[in-house]
RNA sequence: GGAGAGGUGUCCGAGCGGUUUAAGGAGCCGGUCUUGAAAACCGGUGAUGCGGCAACGCACCGUGGGUUCGAAUCCCACCCUCUCCGCCA
């Protein structure tokens, strides 16, 4: 969340970047809140203060055998005051705290003004789209032809957007895994983590998803556990509560999971193929870093996203995204699109963040640069790298042959035990 | 899931209603002694948040409620850790 003060000094700004990012947020209340929350803050610290006070008094009277009853009784009414005030004060701070975590990050001044992703401009582009001398197949198409994906028993068992992969399908996915997950251990220096796939509701309001995006998630009934969406969640609420050690920064780590969304509000749209998935995994990035490094640190992060689709030789290019396509916790953030020849577009693989201190002060991760100075808060980044499902996908269109086999990236072939081709079942 | 024990400052650990402005250690910083260091001794040292221009004040002993003039201390609920039993990949 931004910082209380920051909203109190900056409300025009703030109202401001709302309208950019197309959110109907009303601040009206704010100014009143805050007012009354210090006003309150004063009357009941005062009251506290005198009570402490005489707390003593009675202390010693009582020490000395004298009758404390009448400092008692006036105590009893102060005593009656103060949890008034209390409870009022409470109150507005719920209030203030809820308002605060509806507000989302502010966007970094060179973020394109803009209401979706039509706006969003090209920052560079990789690769060319390859030539097709036959009419390129979909993905969904191929899979099921070569026996390697399989919808319609997901949907049995389970229902739409879920998806079986089957035999060397499942292994190009399980290959995908290891050597992204090899690739930035190895080359980039993220430590690789293993995390759970459940978090609970102060994570989750820790990296943003509550409370504001609740139906976007699956909850286990009962508890206040939820499906992880993306391993940013466990990742970044790793060092939550923590005061990190300055020169320890920074911290990258890449954590490869199963991600869970409810897909609330996205009936009709990629409703098949491996595009837009209940279930889906993909290998995060995610960095703790000091402020003054932090835009570097998402070039690089980028730059590391970049490496899996270049490694892959899949064409790309980078968007960065307008206010308006921006997630609620980013300052700025690039989107990675990879080619889909039968779509003939680009579509998102991978979206690379820079949260800012807005995560780290929602969560309270902060790094002391030496024994003696004041904590600050991180800055947070995540970003994909890549996601698993939809690298396959593009595998899948953009190798794929006349005869309707699909031809393995070069750098995936020893994770796929030497297997070069997949070929239509006999 | 059942039974028990426990969560206190950087760490260990005492406290179980009012000199707790959290004992005592360890660690850390400074000093004495020493050629230098260690040891010993002396002194200093909790962190975080909030309000205030500031002086200062308030809050914080797992979390949230409650009792009380006053709560680390009593009551209730919850969370977590450990031990034993049960179950289990």
């Amino acid at each position: 969340m931004l910082d209380m003060k920051f909203v109190r000094d900056h409300l025009d700004e703030v109202r401001q970047m709302l309208k950019n990012r197309c959110n109907p947020l009303n601040l009206d209340d704010f100014a009143d809140l805050d007012k009354r929350r210090r006003e309150l803050l004063q009357e009941t610290e005062t009251l506290k203060s005198q009570r402490n006070a005489v707390s003593k008094e009675i202390s010693q009277m009582k020490k000395n055998k004298e009758d404390a009853s009448e400092r008692i009784a006036e105590m009893r009414a102060v005593g009656e005051k103060i949890s008034g005030l209390d409870k009022e004060l409470k109150d507005v701070e719920a209030k203030l705290r809820d308002i605060l975590l509806h507000i989302p990050n502010m966007p970094r001044e060179d973020v394109p003004i803009g209401k979706d992703d039509t706006e969003n401009p090209e920052v560079r582009k990789w690769g060319e789209p390859r030539k097709f001398d036959f009419e390129p197949k979909a993905h969904w198409d191929i899979g099921t032809d070569l026996d390697i994906l399989d919808a319609d028993r997901a949907a049995k068992v389970t229902g739409a957007r879920f998806t079986f992969y089957k035999g060397l399908g499942a292994r190009l996915e399980r290959a995908c895994i290891a050597f992204m997950m090899d690739l930035h251990a190895n080359k980039h220096g993220y430590t690789e983590m293993l995390a759970p796939y459940i978090a609970n509701k102060d994570s989750m309001i820790g990296t943003g998803q509550l409370p504001k995006f609740a139906e976007d998630m699956f909850k286990l009934e009962g508890l206040d556990y939820y499906l992880v969406p993306t391993a940013e969640v466990p990742m970044t609420n790793y060092h939550r509560d923590e005061i990190l050690d300055g020169s320890k920064l920074p911290e990258y780590y890449s954590c490869y999971t199963a991600c869970f969304r409810a897909e609330a509000g996205s009936a009709g749209r990629d409703t098949r193929g491996l595009i837009r998935q209940h279930q889906f995994n993909k290998v995060e990035m995610i960095k703790f870093v000091t402020p003054e490094t932090s835009w570097h640190e998402l070039d690089t992060m980028v730059e590391a996203a970049e490496d899996v689709l270049k490694t892959l030789e899949l064409p790309y290019h980078i968007v960065k995204l307008c206010t308006g396509d921006m997630s609620f916790t980013s300052a700025t953030t690039y989107d990675l699109e990879v080619w889909f020849p039968a779509q003939n577009k680009y579509r998102e693989i991978s979206s690379c963040s820079n949260c800012t201190d807005y995560q780290a002060r929602r969560a309270n991760i902060k790094f002391r640069r030496d024994s003696k100075s004041k904590p600050e808060y991180v800055h947070t980044l995540n970003g994909s790298g890549l996601a698993v499902g939809r690298t396959v996908a593009a595998i899948l269109e953009n190798y794929q042959q006349a005869d309707g086999s699909v031809v393995i990236p070069k750098a995936l072939v020893p994770y796929m035990g030497g297997v070069e081709v997949i070929k239509k079942p006999e």
